[in-house]
DNA sequence: CGTGCCGGGTT
DNA sequence: AACCCGGCACG
């Protein structure tokens, strides 16, 4: 979950609203790791994030508002949001991404969404030119107003519409598509708190969501990274590893395969089973992918049912469903013939959902672990990655607990302490956890293959080598970038 | 050849 | 531990 990689590369978004992130995701160490150092060399120093209320409201495609409400003491802080908003609507015409594009940081966790608490930034993406140059407009207009919250909302310079329905522009748009779903994963709570997000309002997210989870359910890591980095370069050179699933996600999200996958994960658009034909001993069967619990239901609305009530601990006689259930179970496939030899056979090595059928690798230790941290490194029973509970197994902690520098102070909570449920403790990830326990030594001879990521020698530079991470400095795996 | 970082040494 | 560095693999 590079979000650098999302900030420097993405050829279809251009960031609003710097400090968002700083705000809205405090305790979320992963997104702010790699992004504090860049983005303060690109940008030069930050401002000081100091609160005080200037709202801004955008309506984004799926109908979802967004506001944004930011304040800076200095003149300068406002200057930096202008700044970015009139780059935003004049710079980038190049930028021909058609639809824009919310980066969703889910209202649940945004303090500064719903004018909870002040001073919290959304994280945006706008890429309609002609809606940037609006905005660019609106903003500015919003911006000297200076006008109270209240009285500001009906305003058009607050108020952006966005048309709803957009029509699609093939490529761009599913590539737009690819980018909001790993976007929207990069700053969902859904990922990193489960069970603290209750609404997901937008039949977008749900949209994504059902993407995610027919891909996820054939993922073995929980690492996002490398979707992030990627996402906005569909011609990656980037050779596949076969045996990292992730790949294999982001590869079939993109590109050419998107169309595929689209109609694949449509199945998980509707409530019912898969109406593709199977095999006659075969059957499609939902497993619930919570920890330690192996119940597998026939119907997905009956999963659903299961884990909205069970695990999710909503109302049980309420039909509503927000789509997060949908990261909890998994389809799988059940030859019926074993079927009836016992249910206990039911640990879905070989789970069939969208897309390409996971290659486990067959010892472990063939994984490169270094180059994803996940839960493999400290849970042993490897092939039977999709009983990992989703949540730990979403759970993607980039840590960087011995990262220290100029920026260390924004960077802080432990994610695995506050999204996961108090009952099961041993899967919570602690970012210590995953960054010490040393993966399972691969076999003598094979060194880990180079990450790719930029590190503190090639960012910074050998005069600036006192700007190193440690680890650096000690010719030691970088802890700042990692891959 | 530059870079990342492992392995091992020193303080 | 913290720190340093030789040396090797990788791109």
């Amino acid at each position: 979950m590079d979000s650098r990689y999302i900030l420097e590369k993405s050829s279809v978004g251009t960031r609003v609203g710097v400090g968002a992130d700083f705000n809205c995701r405090a305790g979320r160490s992963v997104l702010r790791d790699t992004r504090v150092p860049t983005t303060v060399e690109k940008n030069g120093p930050m401002p000081a994030y100091t609160n005080g209320p200037v709202l801004y409201k955008f309506v984004m495609d799926g109908g979802s508002a967004v506001e944004v409400k930011g304040e800076r003491s200095s003149s300068k802080g406002n200057g930096r949001i202008l700044h970015d908003m009139e780059k935003t609507g004049l710079g980038d015409q190049k930028d021909t991404g058609s639809t824009g594009i919310l980066k969703r940081a889910s209202p649940t966790h945004c303090p500064g969404v719903n004018g909870q608490i002040p001073g919290g930034f959304m994280h945006l993406d706008i890429r309609n030119p002609v809606k940037q140059a609006e905005l660019a407009n609106n903003f500015r207009a919003a911006q000297g107003r200076n006008v109270p919250q209240t009285e500001r909302q009906p305003l058009p310079s607050s108020h952006i519409p966005v048309p709803r329905n957009r029509k699609p522009s093939g490529h761009a748009d599913k590539e737009v598509m690819a980018a909001t779903v790993l976007t929207s994963l990069s700053t969902s709570p859904m990922v990193l708190h489960p069970s603290s997000a209750p609404t997901v309002p937008e039949p977008a997210a749900r949209a994504w969501k059902e993407v995610l989870s027919a891909s996820y359910s054939s993922s073995t890591s929980g690492n996002w990274s490398w979707d992030a980095s990627d996402q906005s370069v569909p011609s990656t050179p980037s050779p596949p590893l076969s045996n990292d699933n992730n790949k294999n996600f982001l590869l079939s999200s993109q590109g050419d395969d998107v169309s595929e996958d689209v109609t694949e994960s449509t199945h998980f658009m509707f409530e019912d089973p898969i109406p593709r034909k199977r095999k006659n001993s075969m059957k499609v069967m939902f497993k619930c992918l919570w920890k330690n619990c192996e119940k597998v239901l026939s119907t997905s609305s009956g999963i659903q049912r299961h884990v909205r009530t069970v695990h999710l601990g909503r109302n049980s006689d309420s039909d509503y469903s927000d789509g997060e259930e949908d990261f909890y179970y998994s389809e799988i496939e059940v030859n019926m013939d074993s079927l009836t030899e016992g249910l206990s056979s039911l640990t879905p090595t070989s789970p069939t959902t969208a897309g390409p059928p996971p290659v486990f690798p067959p010892p472990f230790t063939d994984v490169p672990h270094s180059e994803h941290i996940n839960m493999n490194g400290s849970q042993s029973h490897a092939p039977t990655l999709l009983s990992q509970s989703a949540p730990s197994t979403l759970c993607h902690i980039r840590t960087d607990h011995a990262y220290q520098g100029p920026v260390t102070h924004v960077r802080t909570v432990n994610i695995g302490e506050k999204r996961q449920p108090a009952a099961s403790t041993h899967t919570t990830v602690n970012k210590n956890h995953a960054l010490i326990t040393p993966a399972p030594k691969p076999t003598p001879g094979t060194r880990k293959p180079r990450g790719e990521a930029k590190k503190c020698r090639k960012v910074y530079g050998m005069e600036k080598r006192d700007m190193w991470c440690t680890a650096c400095r000690w010719k030691k795996a970088c802890q700042r970038f990692t891959d």
